[in-house]
DNA sequence: ATCTCATGTTAG
DNA sequence: GCGGCCTAACATGAGAT
C-alpha cells in the first residue's frame, strides 16, 4: 500500500526525469513544487511514515531502489519451484492505479520472469504499459506503446503462457486499434496518414511554413527581451532594409557541389509536380519562375534543354545562416537602435539620426554590411533598400535586388515630380507592402488597366473617398499615404511601438494538407494532439487562453474528393466558430473538450474535412498572483495535513516542505482533522443538484465571484454581475422557484433530474402509439425557453436522452409510428436549436451526440 | 457609437 | 507507385449591445 502510493504520486512529478534528469539530481525544490496539493500531501504522508528521521531525501530514493531489487531476487528466489519465465523479454511499467494494485502485479511479473520499470525515464527500454484508466494527457503520451489492462498479467499467468497483448489492450480510440494493428503486423507506418500518432510532428518537420513562422516568433520574442532605442515621432531616421536575395534556394545551392547557383535555375521544394517552391535564384526568375509557384508549373515555363535543378530543404543550415546574418548585425561598428526582425532571412535596422556633426554614412553602411555578411556566411549575398521611412526603403530593396543596394530619401524623392513619377512608373502595384492579389483586383475593377504604381497615382489623384469605397477605409488611407512615400500609421508601430508591435497576441496550428480522416473519432484524436501541442506552448511561455477558435477547411460540395494537388485541401469552404471560457485556462483537459464540441457545431461531416485550424485569440499573462490564486481556486477548501505527519518527516527534507505548503497555502492541523465548513457543505450541496455538464460552469463562476471579492476590475465586475444572473437562474431552474418548466407543472417536478425521468417515462409510453401532439408542443415550448436563456448544454442533456434512448430501442420498436415519431422530434425540433443561439450558457460540452442518427 | 464575430487578406 | 507538408496580425462588414 505503501509503495503503490508513492509510486502513484512519483509518476506525477516524473517530467522533469523524462528530460533526463534522474530523481535524485534535480532540486528538491521543483520537483515538489511539480506536485499537484493532494500529491504533495500524500508525499509527505508516505515519507513520514516510510522514513527514519536521519533519512535524506536521496538516500531514501536510493534505499527504495536497493530495497527494490532485493525484494525481486527474494520474490524469484522465495519460490521453491522457479516459475515459468512467461514475461522474458519484457519490460513492464505499470501507470496509476491497477487492480490488482501495484505492488501484486509488479511480484506477478518480476516472479514469472519480467523486468518491471518504476520510471518511464528509459522509455525505450518499456515493452508494455499495464493502466486501467488513463487521463488525456497520458493518453497522447502513450500513444505509441503496448497499452495493456491488467488482465493481461494475471490471465497470462492463469494460463500460463504469455498471452498476445492485442487482446488486453487499453484500447480508447480507434487509432490505438490501428496501432495495435500496425504493431502486430508490420511496422511500417506512412508518415503521410493523418491518422498516424506522429503525423503532426514528421508534417511540421518538412513543413517551411511552419517553420517560418516558428522562426519569426523566436525572433520576434528575443527582440522584446533584448534592449533597444525607441525613437520619438520626428526624428531623422536611416532605414535599412535588408534581405537575403532568394535565401533557401542560395542555401541549398551552396550545399550543392555540382551546382551554380550563377548558370542553372535551381529551386527548393519537396516534390516534382504539385510541390510549392519555396525558393527559385534568379535564373529561375529570368523564365517567370517564382516563389510560391508549383513544380509543374516551373517546368512548364522552361525552354527545351533547360533542365530544373531542384534540391531538398535545409532546415538547419538555413538557421545557421541566420544566426550569422543577425550576429553582424549587431556587431556591426555603428550600432543600429532597432533591429527589427521581419523574418528569418529579413530585418529593418534603424539609426536615429542625431544631427552630430558627422553624419552617417548609409553608402558606407550598406556596402560593409553586404561585404561582411557575404564573408561570414560563406557566399550569401543580401540586399539593402535605405531610405528615411519603411514603404520607400521597401521600395528601394527592390529595386536593388538581386545583389545590390538602393539609397534614396523621400526628400530627394519627392522633390522633382517627373523623378517622382518615374519611380513610381517602376513599381507593380502589389510591390506596396500590404497590397496583394486581392485588393489589386478590386482596384482593378475599376479600371482595367493599372498596372504601375504611376497609373495607380493618376487615376485616383488623390481621391481619397473614392479610393476608400473600393478598398476600405484603412487600405484607402494607407494606399494613399504610400503613394507620397509616406508610411501609415500601422506599419510605423513598427518603429514608434515595437514594444506592442513585436509582442505576440494569440497563438495557433494550422494544418491544411493530408487532411483524409473517416470518423470523428479520428478527427477528435487529431484535435487532442493539436491541443496538446498549443497547450504546451502556452504553458511554456507562462500564459493561459480566454477564447478559442476552430476552424475547419470543408471540401465544397462540387470539389472533387482529391484535388489537384497530392493531399492537399482543394475548394474548400472555411468555417470557423469562436468561444469565450469563464476564465482563462491553460488546462488540455478543458481546452479540448471546448474544441471537440466546436467541431460538432460546425456540421462539418468527416469526410470532407480539409483543414484544421485552432486559435488561442485571447492571450493573459499569468502573474504570480493569479497563480496563487488558480491553485487555490482548483480547491474549492482548505487544505490541511496533519502536524503529526509533518513533524514525523526527515529533518533536512522539513523545510523544503514547509516552504512549499506555506507557497500553496495549505495550512497543519492538529489531529483531528477539522471537517468541511457550512458555507462549503452548502456550496456542495447545491452543486450535487447541478447536472455534470454545467457543475463546471458553475463552478468557474463561483470562482468568478470569489476572485471578485478580491480584485476591484470593474470590467470583471460586470462578467460578474452577468454570471451571478445565471447561476440564479439555473439554480431558480432547478430548484423549482420561477421554475422555466411551469407549462407541464401537472407533472409537479421542476428539478431537472426529475424532469428528465418524466421526459423518459414519456417516451418509453408513447414509443407505439406516439406523443401526443400537444404534449410535443409543451416541451418544445420549454426547449425554447431553455434555448432563449442561454442553456443549450440542457438542450443537449435532452437530446442525448433522447437519442440514446432510441438507439436502445431500434431493434424492438425501430419499425412502429411512435418511435418514428420521436425520432422526427428529435431531428426536427430538438436538434436545431442547439444550433439557434450562438451564445450559449458557457459552451456546449457534451461530444457524443451522433448527429447523424 | 462601440463591440463581437466570422471571414478575408497578406507576408515570408 | 510516386506525389507532399503554416501562422500571426490586421482589416472588413454585418449584426449585437
Ligand atoms: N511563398 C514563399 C515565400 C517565401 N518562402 C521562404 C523561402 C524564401 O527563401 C524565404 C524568404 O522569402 P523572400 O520573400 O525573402 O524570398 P527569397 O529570399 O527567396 O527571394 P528574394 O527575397 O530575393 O525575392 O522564405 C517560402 O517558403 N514560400
Amino acid at each position: 500500500m505503501d509503495d503503490d502510493k508513492l509510486l502513484a504520486i512519483l509518476e506525477s512529478s516524473q517530467e522533469g526525469e523524462e528530460r533526463g534528469l534522474g530523481p535524485e539530481e534535480r532540486d528538491p525544490a521543483e520537483t515538489l513544487g511539480r506536485l499537484s496539493d493532494d500529491a504533495l500531501i500524500e508525499y509527505m504522508t508516505n515519507l513520514s511514515q516510510g522514513a527514519r528521521k536521519d533519512f535524506t531525501r536521496e538516500e531514501y530514493f536510493r534505499d527504495k531502489e536497493i530495497k527494490q531489487r532485493e525484494r525481486d531476487e527474494a520474490t524469484r528466489a522465495g519460490l521453491g519451484r522457479a516459475n515459468a519465465p512467461i514475461f522474458a523479454g519484457c519490460t513492464i511499467y505499470i501507470n496509476g492505479y491497477t487492480k490488482p494494485g501495484r505492488l501484486q502485479l509488479h511480484e506477478m511479473i518480476v516472479s514469472y520472469g519480467g523486468k518491471f520499470q518504476h520510471y518511464l525515464l528509459a522509455k525505450k527500454k518499456v515493452t508494455h504499459i499495464v493502466a486501467t484508466n488513463l487521463p488525456l494527457k497520458k493518453r497522447l503520451e502513450f500513444r505509441n506503446y503496448r497499452v495493456v489492462r491488467p488482465e493481461w498479467i494475471t490471465e497470462s499467468i492463469e494460463q500460463q503462457k504469455l498471452l498476445p497483448w492485442q487482446d488486453y489492450a487499453l484500447s480508447w480510440d480507434q487509432e490505438q486499434r490501428s496501432l495495435q494493428l500496425k504493431v502486430a503486423s508490420a511496422p511500417v507506418s506512412s508518415a503521410v496518414d493523418c491518422k498516424d500518432p506522429n503525423f503532426l510532428k514528421t508534417f511540421f518537420e518538412n513543413s517551411r511554413l511552419h517553420h517560418l513562422s516558428n522562426w519569426k516568433a523566436d525572433l520576434r520574442s528575443r527582440f522584446l527581451s533584448e534592449g533597444f532605442n525607441k525613437p520619438s515621432p520626428g526624428d531623422a531616421l536611416s532605414i535599412f532594409h535588408i534581405d537575403f536575395d532568394c535565401f533557401f534556394a542560395t542555401v541549398a545551392a551552396l550545399g550543392c557541389e555540382s551546382c551554380d547557383i550563377n548558370r542553372d535555375p535551381i529551386v527548393v521544394c519537396h516534390g516534382s509536380k504539385s510541390s510549392d517552391i519555396a525558393s527559385c535564384n534568379y535564373v529561375a526568375r529570368k523564365y517567370g519562375i517564382r516563389n510560391g509557384m508549383w513544380v509543374s508549373r516551373a517546368k512548364s515555363l522552361l525552354p527545351p534543354g533547360v533542365e530544373l535543378v531542384s534540391l531538398p530543404y535545409n532546415f538547419k543550415e538555413i538557421e545557421e545562416k541566420s544566426k550569422i546574418f543577425y550576429t553582424v548585425l549587431k556587431e556591426y561598428k555603428i550600432k543600429f537602435d532597432l533591429i527589427l526582425p521581419i523574418s528569418i532571412d529579413e530585418a529593418v535596422c534603424v539609426v536615429i539620426d542625431h544631427h552630430t556633426p558627422h553624419p552617417i554614412d548609409r553608402d558606407e553602411i550598406c556596402r560593409e554590411l553586404r561585404s561582411e555578411i557575404w564573408k561570414r556566411t560563406g557566399g550569401c549575398t543580401v540586399s539593402i533598400g535605405c531610405s528615411n521611412t519603411l514603404v520607400l526603403a521597401r521600395l528601394n530593396l527592390k529595386i536593388a535586388k538581386p545583389n545590390g543596394y538602393h539609397i534614396l530619401t523621400q526628400q530627394q524623392l519627392v522633390e522633382n515630380e517627373a523623378d517622382w513619377h518615374s519611380y513610381l512608373g517602376k513599381f507593380q502595384i502589389d510591390d506596396l507592402p500590404g497590397i496583394g492579389y486581392s485588393i489589386v483586383s478590386k482596384l482593378r475593377s475599376l479600371r482595367q488597366h493599372l498596372n504601375n504604381l504611376l497609373q495607380l497615382k493618376q487615376y485616383f489623384h488623390n481621391s481619397l473617398p473614392l479610393l476608400q469605397k473600393c478598398v476600405g477605409k484603412k487600405t484607402g488611407s494607407k494606399i494613399l499615404m504610400y503613394l507620397h512615400g509616406k508610411d501609415d500609421e500601422e506599419s510605423s508601430r513598427m518603429i514608434f511601438e515595437p514594444e506592442s508591435f513585436f509582442a505576440r497576441k494569440s497563438l495557433s496550428i494550422e494544418i491544411n494538407w493530408g487532411i483524409r480522416f473517416d470518423t470523428v473519432q479520428e478527427i477528435d484524436n487529431f484535435i487532442d494532439t493539436c491541443a496538446d501541442y498549443l497547450v504546451q506552448k502556452l504553458q511554456e511561455m507562462n500564459k493561459r487562453t480566454s477564447q478559442i477558435t476552430l476552424k475547419v477547411l470543408r471540401r465544397c460540395a462540387d470539389a472533387p474528393i482529391e484535388p489537384p494537388k497530392y493531399l492537399g485541401c482543394g475548394e474548400c469552404d472555411a468555417l470557423s466558430h469562436n468561444c469565450r471560457l469563464g476564465i482563462p485556462t491553460s488546462e488540455l483537459g478543458v481546452i479540448a473538450t471546448e474544441l471537440k464540441s466546436t467541431f460538432r457545431l460546425l456540421g462539418c461531416p468527416p469526410k470532407d474535412l480539409r483543414g484544421v485550424s485552432i486559435q488561442f485569440n485571447k492571450l493573459i499573462e499569468v502573474s504570480y498572483d493569479q497563480n496563487e490564486n488558480q491553485q487555490r481556486l482548483k480547491l474549492p477548501f482548505q487544505k490541511t495535513l496533519n502536524f503529526d505527519v509533518f513533524d514525523n518527516l526527515p529533518s533536512d527534507v522539513k523545510n523544503d516542505f514547509s516552504k512549499e505548503l506555506k507557497r500553496r497555502n495549505i495550512v497543519l492541523t492538529s489531529s483531528p482533522r477539522p471537517k468541511t465548513s457550512y458555507a462549503a457543505t452548502y456550496e456542495e450541496k447545491f452543486m450535487e443538484e447541478l447536472p455534470t455538464q454545467i457543475r463546471n460552469e458553475v463552478k468557474n463562476d463561483l470562482r468568478i465571484n470569489r476572485k471578485i471579492t478580491r480584485t476591484k476590475l470593474s470590467e470583471l465586475r460586470e462578467q460578474n454581475r452577468k454570471k451571478k444572473e445565471s447561476i440564479r437562474n439555473v439554480r431558480a431552474h432547478l430548484l423549482g422557484h420561477e421554475s422555466l418548466f411551469e407549462p407541464i407543472k401537472f407533472q409537479k417536478e421542476s428539478r431537472f433530474k426529475d424532469i428528465c425521468r418524466i421526459v423518459m417515462e414519456w417516451f418509453d409510453a408513447t414509443l407505439i402509439e406516439g406523443p401526443h401532439e400537444k404534449d410535443l408542443l409543451l416541451f418544445e415550448n420549454y426547449l425554447d425557453k431553455l434555448s432563449d436563456s442561454n442553456r443549450v448544454p440542457l438542450i443537449l442533456r435532452f437530446s442525448k436522452l433522447i437519442s440514446v434512448r432510441l438507439n436502445l430501442k431500434s431493434n424492438q420498436y425501430g419499425q412502429e409510428a411512435g418511435f418514428q415519431e420521436w425520432e422526427q422530434f428529435l431531428l426536427k425540433n430538438v436538434i436545431p436549436k442547439l444550433n439557434k443561439n450562438k451564445h450559449t450558457f458557457q459552451t456546449v460540452r457534451k461530444l457524443d451526440i451522433d448527429f447523424d442518427i
